[in-house]
DNA sequence: CATGAATGAGTGTTCATTCAT
DNA sequence: TATGAATGAACACTCATTCAT
């Protein structure tokens, strides 16, 4: 019998992908069963199988798509400025970009990457790294660089990089973790504030 | 058979507590069970839902105490002030605190609030509260009272609450997300960095 | 509502082991699930769990009771005589009753050992004992007794003993593997083979 | 895509027999899955399907070739003797050397054939037959042949096939079963009693 | 001839929960 | 007040098998 799901038979491995995606972001990393996505798509749950080796193997396929865009976009947003100071408000701005588009993928990365099997299945697949302490030494350098320009005073760049790192992302992770619960976390406060706020901190290392 | 279990019997409602928010604050939300409960506590876990309707509402409970720390501990730090600028640090030193020594709680209340029964429950415990919102009122009042002298230039309180707890936020959710895996991100240096943050902040306010 | 089902409420540990036996005799040892038990009797799978920790904790229970039995049956026929020759055809005949009244225990004990989780288990569960090398040495003892006696003609005790087991087991497991399908193993057959096999062996011995 | 595997395309059925057996051969019955098999000869789960209609029928073409040696190696070492007497022994060495070398197909045949497919299927596969009654009446038919040479006493040759087979058979699967727990059951012991034990029987049938 | 896609039935096991006592 | 007995639903995962191509 032809199977007549509600999706498109093409393409049935991203069909479980963004059902994992959506009821991982419903009912966090516990909350989300092969079954369910299995039933969800319309599918058998052992047809899960067919595309993906294991549980683990769907959640590393889960987060894998928002690292990579994590980490080019940040590249991207430094790369296009020259200055310094400018590359850290840019690398800033897209981070925060980030969280704001893609809330899960923060979530995933940077609210509470300990749910995720992450840790073990870095060690099971070859090639997975996790993307935070890359993206923090990708951070500290840049920050070195503003010392030695000058533009900020010399210091331990560990630790001005941590800095602004835990500021724009209490702005982010804030509104993404109460946004639907308090009105004053709309997309545009979240901007408005890292702004604000990362401007305090560069001014207070200046 | 006479009960002869380890603790007075007097008090089973405050045991299955105890028992229940060592093993939540120990393995998180996901690593208690009723029956690991009823173990640790040498009852039968059917004893356990002639104090608790549910697990729902058990974790409810085991929240309850760990909210209220976290109202009056900052309420506490609030009065032990006079000066506004004053008690907004003191408030800033005391959420720090309270997120380093209960992460599992900080968790819950700031990190990821959804995920938990919490959300669920507050709409079907009658008269459960969820204390962001009323914290954050109060944080906004702060502010307030400190444009009011003049501390702080005038503005929106709201905006600058809202700066204020992002901020801190950031350093010790970083903290608590990733402090087992980067090294900086130990306690001290949260505590340095909520700071220096909450100074940058103010400074910019005033 | 009250459980009603066919067997006595009394003794679901003991329905659950009888049907496990009938259902490993049955189909093997692969061949017997949770779950088939469970409905077998009418009860739900998870009781199985009530009296038994684990799949592979019922298996031991199932060969216990018969473990008992084959030890102490065969301790008794060897104490109720004096000659050593007379207690060597004593203990042969129990061994062969025994092989003829429980097949099944036979079978798990000599015939197909491997196919039990037994080993194991055996390491697993504190005090289980493998039943063969012990009445194996006990077997050993007895022939060496009757080469001190000058009954049997001295020799290596063990070849003796793994001669005579090996002549007896080939009479009992023949019977109980083929007996449905060739009509010349019936008990009777197998007692009297059993005992001129044995009366051979015990001639070349002398 | 071109078919690139490793095996000529030419006999695909006799790569799945092969393999089949070789894993037959390692893990017994339980221990060969159709996948493993696919995997292993570069073919597709669903190609097995093209040459056998089941598992069990290819559990049963594994089968027949092991009891097609069965039979052929016991006939070739009967007429490779003339005198009854000889031919009796020559038989039981070839048994025995076939369940040393094939324990699994040993094992199928003579300790627990009713656990197998090969049990049902010899119902279902039309003109399948079980190969015990068959060597049975072969050997009723040698020992009558040596009852009638004067060789042995006449009697019933029913039952002193039986005895013998019973009395070798012991010997091989005893070995079978227990050989790796036991050290006294080493292929050259199984050698030695076999032939101590068949002199026995046959000195008392004289 | 060969396959990729898919599935239903089954595995052991855990958990929150109920109910009669 | 407390419990022992029992359960249904769920979990991740495996297997033999089918079917359209």
């Amino acid at each position: 019998m032809v199977k007549t799901g509600t999706l498109g038979t093409k393409d049935v491995r991203s069909a479980i992908l963004t059902e994992a995606t959506r009821l991982f972001e419903e009912n966090g990393a516990d909350g989300f069963s092969m079954r369910q996505i299995a039933d969800a798509i319309g599918y058998s749950a052992t047809t899960i199988y067919l595309y993906f080796t294991d549980k683990n193997h769907l959640m590393y396929a889960v987060c894998e798509a928002g690292f990579a865009d994590f980490g080019s976009s940040l590249a991207a947003a430094a790369s296009a400025e020259t200055d310094p100071m400018e590359q850290l408000r840019a690398v800033g701005r897209a981070y925060v970009e980030f969280g704001l588009s893609h809330p899960l993928h923060y979530d995933v990365m940077f609210i509470r990457p300990q749910a995720w099997a992450i840790g073990r299945l870095a060690n099971e697949i070859a090639g997975a790294e996790r993307p935070e302490p890359e993206s923090f030494v990708a951070l500290v350098s840049l920050v070195s660089a503003a010392m030695d320009s000058g533009a900020l005073r010399a210091g331990d760049p560990r630790e001005a990089a941590a800095l602004i790192w835990s500021a724009v992302h209490g702005v982010v992770s804030l509104a993404i973790s109460l946004g639907d619960q308090i009105d004053a976390f709309e997309p545009d406060d979240v901007r408005r504030r890292a702004m604000t706020i990362t401007e305090s901190i560069l001014t207070a290392l200046r």
